[in-house]
DNA sequence: AATGATATCAACCGCGGCACC
DNA sequence: GGGTGCCGCGGTTGATATCAT
């Protein structure tokens, strides 16, 4: 015997989310914190599975979620990671505290990939377009290297965890980006995994809403508040 | 102004790893 | 230890917006 089925599928909405959803969903969270995605639905009043739930929490609720566009630092970075890590989003996603995993992959396949072709480079391994035939050659010499590069990352990202390093290019993306951060969360608020959600409170939301970057999360939407 | 093409991005789907029973 | 479900991830889809003709 396993756990619970996490959802009934039949009779749940889908589709685009309604601002009711939205707020029913950002009072449930924000009051009671994340304890259980299969939960959340039932609790909050919402028709709506727990993956739904949790996609659209991370994806654009969010408090803590940075709004607009990407800036060109912030691409160059994403080109280096990924000429790095590969297709592995939340891993890139992670050095770029307020943006998500899914707006970097949107990103990355709307425009990078544009840029990159245009520029007559491979988005997959950054390499310069050749003909058909060195393609396939380097293509397995890419898939024989990303084992080894995996290593190096994962030996990297020890390193920087046991040494506190500032050089590594997340140190450097990190500073930047939690300053502003900082300005609107204040140190006692980061929401980076699921612990830290379940941790988030009304207290640190109640700060949160004195920034103007909080107000900036419900562009659009005020219209529809009471 | 109407229509088709293209770009954008929110949301869904399916899978793998891990935790739970 | 094995079966089952949850969570998180990456790939993909489809609705909407924008641009070109």
């Amino acid at each position: 015997m396993g756990r619970q089925p996490c959802c009934e599928k039949v009779g749940l909405k889908r589709g685009p989310w309604t601002i009711e959803e939205d707020n029913k969903l950002m009072n449930f969270i924000l009051n009671n914190g994340i304890q259980c995605w299969r939960l959340v639905p039932k609790l909050a009043g919402l028709m709506r599975c727990g993956k739904s739930c949790r996609l659209r929490w991370i994806n654009y609720l969010r408090p803590d979620l940075k709004r607009g566009a990407l800036t060109e630092a912030e691409e160059d970075m994403i080109i280096e990671l990924h000429s790095r890590l590969g297709n592995r989003w939340s891993k890139i996603a992670t050095h770029f505290p307020g943006r998500t995993d899914n707006e970097i992959k949107n990103y990355w396949n709307t425009r990078i990939k544009k840029k990159m072709k245009l520029k007559g480079l491979d988005p997959v391994t950054h390499e310069p377009i050749l003909s058909k035939s060195h393609d396939l050659e380097k293509e397995m010499h890419h898939h024989q290297n990303l084992g080894f590069q995996e290593s190096l990352e994962d030996h990297d990202q020890m390193q920087h965890n046991r040494e506190g390093s500032s050089m590594s290019i997340q140190s450097r993306e990190e500073s930047s980006c939690n300053k502003n951060l900082d300005v609107g969360l204040g140190s006692s608020l980061v929401l980076q995994n699921k612990e830290s959600l379940g941790n988030f409170t009304m207290d640190s939301y109640h700060n949160f809403m004195d920034t103007q970057f909080f107000w900036d999360c419900f562009t659009g939407l005020g219209d529809s508040f009471p």
